[in-house]
DNA sequence: TTCGATTTGTTCGTATGTATT
DNA sequence: TAATACATACGAACAAATCGA
């Protein structure tokens, strides 16, 4: 429990000479991955923190500014640090960026998709999707195929692909009986947290099973997004492929943008 | 010159209670936009700007703090805070997100468009783009068509729409003659300083002309971007349709990504 | 090359304000 | 009301990087 620590660093790094506030931080993400607080539960204030690392004040809000920046956990004045919940305001402000065209476009105010899952298989990793993984070539994963709709109709077509033994006992039921976002289903019954995405995109044609289930016309323009979703230290935790019909909505990206 | 405030704010702010810090930062940015420190230029040392202001270093450090996030200012250590410019590394790693297809990603290491103007031309805003440039029906702007290539390959044809009062002298000899970004040119020429945009993608498919000039066939998929470029306090000063080849292409998207 | 002046970066401590419970 | 927790503001000391004499 006694983690006092001095600048510099414990360890004798030779090279990573780095700032102690950078050390604190380090600390209170190892005690997020170990999930000595659950996701939406309270940090000890601010002054037992610093206490446990024999830190001043100072350093230890700014080992946390850096975690609010990167939305690891929210600050709430009065009440406490928390570690950020998965929830449906979360999706859309920084997960789904599709919005409905000429709709004024700021985020916040556009339409929460509804999910149906069209097939839950096991199958074994692709060559390029365990490099991307991080996994063994052939290590069994978890396909998921989920058609999402706006107002009504199918706009989106996903592919998901997850490494199976970071979700042990997923099941097609665990999946589709969820009652919040995906991304809440992976924080609150594995401890995956989901932090951050790369996202690339393209534009292709839809062919024959897309484009039947989207409900345009085969060779129609789809947007092509291909997602890695990370967690602490950048890990990669699932894969997706997205295909989306642009005619009546869009991709939003808003860069250079702080959320304040 | 004496521009000393205290907590709260000067004028008689009802609602709009705000840190002092903020404030700081309010009038930081006024002499910003005054041109007090043009482009690349260093500022007044912490000390002297805190002795300016009347406040404490701290104070006058968390307000500059929150203009190096948003990318108004740089910081280093032992030389003193400047303004940014523009330039082709801030251009590949904020503006610019078009990579190649399978080569690692990561932003920075990405190949550095050249640009072809394939016309110039004065005319008036639509309705639709006054009302996005916030102009008068009708008012005049500058059309720019310029043809962007990657390794020598056509790969953007990008449609410029730039409100002609902000640009007053710019003319096709000058855009094209300019030795460095564009967005550089409306800094130093102009003192526009672009600092974020906001982009909507799509997917739609070659017109005659666009698979012409992009060496494709009509009805190949191409991704439209359509971005908005914003100023100090989001004034718009461009906008921006590209169509983008993305065979060998694609737009990278890295959200909730820091750079540090 | 060395040294000193300048400038930002880090760390500490303290006091007070504001929001929540 | 009182206690608790985060937010703001001040000041001081030293470290690290830079630059010019």
């Amino acid at each position: 429990m006694n983690q006092a620590i001095q600048p510099g660093g414990a360890a004798g790094a030779s090279t990573g000479f780095q700032p102690l506030y950078r050390e604190v931080k380090r600390l209170l993400t190892q005690s997020l991955i170990e999930g000595e607080w659950p996701a939406g539960a309270a940090l000890p204030s601010e002054t037992k923190l610093a206490g446990r690392f024999n830190v001043s004040i100072g350093t230890l809000r700014k080992a946390i500014d850096e975690l609010v920046a990167e939305r690891v956990v929210t600050r709430h004045q009065g009440r406490g640090t928390f570690v950020a919940t998965h929830n449906a305001n979360r999706l859309m402000f920084h997960f789904f960026h599709i919005v409905k065209k000429g709709g004024g476009g700021r985020d916040g105010g556009t339409e929460y998709p509804t999910t149906r899952t069209l097939s839950f298989k096991r199958a074994r990793a692709t060559v390029d999707e365990a490099r991307r993984l991080i996994l063994e070539s052939g290590a069994p994963v978890l396909r998921i195929r989920n058609l999402l709709s706006l107002a009504g109709t199918p706009v989106i077509l996903d592919d998901v692909v997850l490494p199976a033994a970071m979700f042990a006992d997923l099941s097609e039921k665990i999946f589709t009986a969820r009652d919040n976002t995906i991304y809440h289903l992976y924080q609150t019954r594995y401890g995956i947290n989901v932090l951050r995405s790369s996202e690339r995109l393209s534009a292709v044609l839809a062919e024959a099973d897309a484009a039947r289930l989207l409900k345009i016309k085969t060779g129609a323009p789809l947007l092509a997004i291909n997602r890695i979703a990370l967690s602490y230290r950048d890990t990669p935790v699932e894969l997706r492929r997205s295909l989306v019909n642009t005619a009546e909505h869009e991709y939003a990206s808003d860069l250079g943008k702080l959320d304040r």
